[in-house]
DNA sequence: ATTTACTAGTGGTCAGACCACAAGTTGTCT
DNA sequence: AGACAACTTGTGGTCTGACCACTAGTAAAT
């Protein structure tokens, strides 16, 4: 409806009706929201501005929609989002470097809240992996520190990061893995050592100074 | 154009052809895209398809469509966009906590990146502006120092991470200004003592371990 | 030279028509 | 009764054409 005084655009205006209409009828990921005429009706609206509203949460990720099935809510991750602003964001030379440089002093962060939150039986499993030397790999070593670390948000931007990075072309800062040095890390978050620990992934990602 | 191959939807592939068009063409901010009913003769796609893929990318705040005039590249901020995520995720407290706390360790990451990189005449402005106690606020001064740092990717991952905190009811581990912080702060800076400067940002934040 | 009126171009919206697809319903044959 | 096929209904996907509201530039009138 946009007789009266919205000023908004009706497709801006149904995408807070179906927030509203989400969060009142405490839907959930998976569940299933109305139709596109059924929408369109309820909310005096024309079938197009529903679809714009529909087709651009369907872009954020926050729904899903199956022809001739319905449309659905969605269980959120963020992923495809972030990625697609990335392809529109990261173009330039200069913003390959930062990618290195902010997933390194992520990766940094994340090892020191690792020190206060990684327990022994996490460790251990770690280590266990790090000994299966044909399969290892600095990615999924990572991961499991990062998850260690206990920061969604960090966990989630630290994956953007490490697959915008392994995309590049050229890789910059390319390093080899060195299995002693990653045996070195692990010492040093037993050790609950952050000097040390910061010293040996420097080495680890041949830094010299940061 | 929907008669050979193409499974996927028409308005994503419009996307992608909008993506392409902007890398190719070095569009920027601020420049004008063709109209609705160009692009629509151009890709062979119905023009409600072309709106569809437009209206979703300005969710995203990615362009922005003046009526009269016609659709242009927008400065990503990403406000809008996190408004509306904030609302659809970043619902408990956890993930409330993850924000304050990946905001603050992006910014002891940029404090220590400002160090090496923020010249002396920045340095100088940055003074002049926290003398004008009036008008300070702690998002601005934050917002030039982690332009000091140099890193794109990090200044636009910590706007995002700060409207989420502002976003947030009740903002977690509210913090007071104390002008005397920020000075002491700004004095590490310049004498580039990076335990001082660290030791000055927690004072100003309230925190006491990390 | 200034102001006014007009015109062309743009986004905003709606209504209706198809198509493609999925699932259920009905009907027929065995 | 059971199995299979055909039909019906409801959904999203797409296109077209028609208006409206607004902007900016142009032409006309003063």
């Amino acid at each position: 409806m946009n007789s009266f005084v919205s000023k908004t655009k009706v497709y801006l205006e149904i995408v807070k009706q179906l927030r509203d209409m989400i969060a009142a009828d405490g839907l959930k990921s998976g569940d299933k929201i109305p139709s596109e005429r059924e929408l369109s009706e309820r909310l005096n609206a024309g079938r197009s501005s529903v679809r714009e509203a529909l087709r651009s949460l369907e872009l954020l990720g926050l729904i899903e929609t199956r022809r001739g099935e319905g449309t659905f809510l969605r269980d959120f991750r963020g992923n495809q989002l972030v990625q697609l602003l990335s392809t529109f964001i990261l173009q330039d030379e200069k913003a390959k470097n930062d990618v290195f440089e902010t997933k390194v002093y992520i990766e940094m962060d994340c090892l020191k809240l690792a020190i206060q939150r990684m327990n022994q039986e996490k460790l251990l499993k770690l280590k266990q992996y790090l000994m299966k030397t044909e399969e290892f790999h600095d990615d999924e070593f990572f991961y499991r520190i990062i998850q260690a670390a206990n920061n969604h948000l960090f966990l989630r931007i630290w994956v953007i990061l490490k697959e915008f990075y392994n995309s590049l072309d050229p890789i910059p800062n390319r390093y080899d893995v060195n299995i002693q040095d990653y045996k070195y890390l692990l010492d040093a978050l037993a050790n609950k050592d952050e000097a040390a620990l910061l010293s040996a992934y420097k080495k680890l990602r041949n830094l010299s100074v940061l």
